[in-house]
DNA sequence: TCTGGGGTCCTAGGACCC
DNA sequence: TCTGGGGTCCTAGGACCC
């Protein structure tokens, strides 16, 4: 979807329409906060997801600024994603303004090169909610959403597999969904700035460089290369609710703010696991001091929870293991190792008899040489 | 008085068990 | 004057994504 969280607003907002707006934090760009979505008008401005909100004031002070509302994105998201479902069922979520669709099945694909499908897709999610769609249609995940970046908004770019060199080879490697920054930031220190220079090099180089998982990956991808299917359901795996305060806590003299907040965390994670019916054995807390370092602690239990009380002692635990020499910017609390309510404790270990298969013979572990 | 919140996956070391 | 190898679980941190 096209600047999501923007275009939800002007929906409501239509005196907006053509103005620099920006949505993030609680909509007072004096406060803590980033920039979530700029609208086109902002981005002209240099206002970028991400960005301080003050920061964003700067280059852009006649820029509006309008509070989060996921309630209403959330609206939204059904919206376009039931419009998209109706003409093609296999999609997988990839958050709340991005889907992949498998198309590779759906009646009339085979008529052309995907461009009418994707083009009924767009007039369809438009239809039902007002709003425009960038769409990217290839051989694989990979490509498809290279390509959905490759015309926004409102766009829809066919990517061929005889087209990578041409059309993707061109681009900077950061723009391959998995190199960030920092993969980045290497690649160009050793002289690599392309998809296609990466393609170029030798597997051999990115694995010395990225160890041997990550730098295969990177060759395969550079080439176009990726066989992902389009998942269209998955279990979560964790549930977690973190705040970043308005001015960072002292650990001792802000003591009472900093439990106040942690055990109303613990309380609002506790009621949506219930809500969703999920429990979970790992509980953790997260800090972030001023200085921007991220520390970690969790506590496993002997039996999954979604109890506040639990929840709220393992992670008052946790924190008691943190170290706090320096004031605290942020606290969260995480539950992971979720199973659904009710579903059978994970059992201490069986040990089953192997039994030996017909099919291979029984070999040694070892050469008996 | 720059830098949100909610996720996933991966790696690596230590404990522990056989 | 010795102390292997393999597997699983737990913990902590980090990269990356929307």
């Amino acid at each position: 979807m096209d600047a999501f969280y923007a275009s939800v607003e002007l929906l409501r907002r239509p005196d907006l329409v053509g103005r620099p707006v920006a949505i993030g934090g609680r909509g007072d760009p004096t406060r803590r906060g980033v920039v979530t979505t700029a609208s086109y008008e902002a981005r002209a401005f240099g206002v970028r997801s991400g960005m301080a909100l003050r920061h964003a004031v700067e280059l852009c002070p006649q820029c509006v600024f309008l509070p989060f509302d996921f309630d209403e994105y959330r609206r939204l998201s059904r919206r376009f994603k039931e419009a998209i479902a109706a003409v093609a069922p296999t999609i997988e979520d990839r958050g709340i303004d991005e889907v992949y669709i498998d198309l590779s099945h759906v009646p009339g694909i085979a008529d052309d090169d995907g461009r009418a499908l994707a083009a009924e897709i767009k007039r369809r999610v438009h239809e039902a909610t007002g709003l425009s769609c960038s769409i990217g249609v290839a051989p694989n995940k990979l490509l498809a959403k290279i390509a959905s970046d490759l015309d926004k908004p409102d766009g829809l770019t066919i990517v061929r597999e005889q087209d990578v060199e041409r059309l993707i080879w061109p681009l900077p490697a950061r723009r391959i969904n998995g190199i960030g920054p920092k993969a980045d930031a290497r690649l160009a220190s050793i002289g690599i700035h392309t998809i296609g220079e990466l393609a170029a090099t030798a597997p051999e180089r990115l694995v010395a460089e990225f160890g041997a998982s990550y730098g295969r990956w990177m060759h395969q991808v550079a080439h176009g290369r990726d066989d992902r299917p389009v998942v269209t359901f998955s279990e979560p795996k964790s549930r977690s609710c973190e705040t970043t305060f308005d001015r960072d806590l002292h650990p001792r003299r802000d003591w009472q703010e900093l439990a106040a907040t942690l055990a109303s965390l613990a309380r609002r994670l506790a009621g949506e696991l219930q809500a969703r019916r999920y429990v979970g054995r790992t509980i953790g807390v997260k800090l972030r001091f001023d200085d921007f370092r991220i520390v970690t602690r969790d506590l496993t239990l002997p039996q999954a929870t979604a109890d506040v009380v639990q929840i709220r002692k393992a992670a008052f635990e946790c924190l008691a293991r943190v170290p706090l020499d320096r004031r605290i910017r942020l606290i969260g609390v995480r539950v992971s190792a979720l199973v659904r309510e009710g579903s059978p404790p994970a059992s201490a270990p069986r040990r089953v008899a192997p039994v030996p298969s017909p099919d291979e013979p029984d070999l040694p572990l070892f050469d008996p040489v």
